[in-house]
RNA sequence: GUGAUUGUAGCUCAGUUGGUUAGAGCGCCUGAUUGUGGUUCAGGAGGUCGCGGGUUCGAGCCCCGUCUUUCACCCCA
């Protein structure tokens, strides 16, 4: 049979997994320098667990895995017999892959909460699944980094969340903006036009504002059936927000006068931004307090986001970058009041983001960012030694025993152009030819400039450091 | 989920309006040459043309189905 892997998965080579390393490693370097902990949570969750949380179109997407033994016999036989395919896999499926690590979290801490000292830091890299068709920068199984804290309702997390984003992609070299929203602000909005029960049309219609500005939101509300009023209103507020001036966006506060939720968005959203160098909506901090962030931070209206259990901030990372093309975001997150009250534990809120692992990878491919050392990985090769194995493995320990890494050619019989080329594929940088070698000196070879030198063995440790 | 797109040797690709034993470059293997792998020369292995069905005297080229690739929409990391 010929073999093959499923839609959307990928193997991963040496070359990719060391790249791929480098962005965990950073990632993680500064979770940790955040304070956040580790934890890992199985692949599977309860089907229950999952459903329900992500949003209609986010449910379809969750991949189920089927019951074991004779799962048909204990299947709805009724609905079975008619086909109902969507209503029949809650009979024949308990389990999923999980879709997100933020809600595994939530049940995480609720069944831990007896072992948990709140607020609670931490963090998570694991991979994630969905049942999306895959294309670029979408794939269906990829990994995700989170930090979250949960048991705090203080902005300061969110203050801190927008400083850890910043440093991870200053770390990694690259450009990014990051988008700022407040889901309150959105009901709040809803709110005032009387339209709160129209609020996922209001939002879809807000989310055109990125491509087509106050004028498509316009055209968009027209084909979702609002009155004119309201239309007129919503341009309103689009038109405050898009004009980025300070003074512009103070105003915005005036707006809200019938709903207290678009008016506590408003100041909290107001009362993170502050705290940055970017903005300063009251005047309150002299600028030498606030916060220099590298990358741009923005307010963004219409960023919404689809995942349902979002009631406060809203964040977005997309590149910004002259060297990369990508679009999608590459880090996401928000705040979440009560995603563990439906496990029984009410009143815990908790905020986080979510890093896409795969994405930026793809990000750093396309600009060219991954560092070039991260391709090497064994420092030295000893090669023709098949004459004097017990020198050879004499001097791998002496380079062990430094700290270096070193291997000899995996099989002594093999030609010396073969040996050359294996160093040379593996990008190795240096080479003992052992045939030319005695128990004093080496012959030491680089590969990238050719040169050949005969050194002493005790000065081939710091030359190759 | 909707709409496109791709699939020929290990890799990158040719393959004309359907017509005899399906090609190239690189790579790989063998031998020779080369004062020290990386040069040059000679030879060689390797493909049921994604899979299944159909049309035809005859299909890599046409039709249907299916899987896969890539992309846009939707949604999202």
């Amino acid at each position: 049979m010929k073999p093959s892997i499923p839609k959307g998965t990928r193997d991963f080579s040496p070359i990719e997994m060391v790249k791929r390393n480098y962005i965990f490693d950073t990632i993680r370097d500064v979770f940790k320098k955040f304070g956040f902990l580790p934890i890992e949570t199985p692949s599977m969750e309860n089907s229950a667990t999952l459903m329900g949380k992500y949003g209609e179109e986010g449910d379809k997407l969750i991949f189920k895995i089927l019951n074991s033994g004779d799962f048909l016999k204990e299947a709805d036989q009724e609905l079975l017999a008619n086909k109902d395919s969507k209503r029949v896999t809650s009979s024949i499926s308990e389990k999923a892959l999980k879709y997100d690590l933020t809600v595994p979290f939530a049940r995480y801490v609720v069944m831990h909460q007896n072992e948990i000292t709140f607020p609670f830091k931490r963090y998570q890299i694991q991979p994630v699944w969905r049942a999306d068709r895959p294309q670029k920068g979408r794939y269906r199984e990829f990994y995700q980094c989170d930090a979250d804290v949960i048991g705090s309702n203080s902005l300061l997390n969110e203050v801190e969340l927008i400083m850890l984003i910043d440093e991870v992609f200053t770390k990694l070299g690259v450009k990014v903006k990051i988008l700022f929203n407040n889901r309150k602000i959105l009901s709040g909005i809803a709110e005032e036009i009387g339209a709160p029960d129209k609020f996922h049309d209001l939002v879809y219609s807000l989310d055109v504002n990125d491509k087509l500005g106050a004028f498509g939101v316009s055209q968009e509300m027209t084909k979702r059936d609002f009155s004119i009023e309201q239309i007129e209103k919503v341009d309103d507020y689009i038109r405050k927000v898009n004009n980025k001036a300070p003074e512009s966006f103070r105003s915005f506060s005036e707006l809200f006068k019938n709903s207290a939720n678009g008016q506590r968005g408003f100041e909290e959203l107001n009362s993170v931004m502050n705290n940055f160098g970017q903005y300063d909506f009251n005047g309150v901090l002299s600028q030498e307090n606030k916060i220099k962030l590298f990358n741009k931070l923005e307010i963004d209206i219409s960023l919404a986001r689809g995942l349902e259990y979002y009631t406060g901030a809203i964040f977005e990372v997309k590149v910004e970058d002259d060297r990369s093309s990508f679009t999608s975001s590459i880090c996401g997150g928000g705040r979440y009041d009560d995603l563990t009250g439906i496990f029984g534990l009410p009143n815990m809120s908790g905020v986080g983001i979510s890093f896409g692992a795969d994405r930026i990878y793809d990000v750093l491919e396309e600009a060219n960012l991954f560092p070039k050392d991260a391709e090497a990985t064994t420092k030295l090769l000893i090669v023709d030694y098949a004459n004097d194995i017990p020198l050879a493995l004499s001097i791998l320990k002496q380079v062990h025993d430094a700290n270096i890494s070193a291997e000899l050619y995996p099989d002594e019989t093999k030609k010396f152009a073969k040996q050359m080329d294996y160093a040379e594929a593996r990008r190795i940088p240096f080479v003992v030819i052992l045939s030319k070698s005695n128990s004093n000196e080496v012959e030491l070879k680089d590969i990238r400039s050719g040169k050949r030198e005969t050194i002493s063995l005790s000065e081939l440790v710091d030359f190759i450091k």
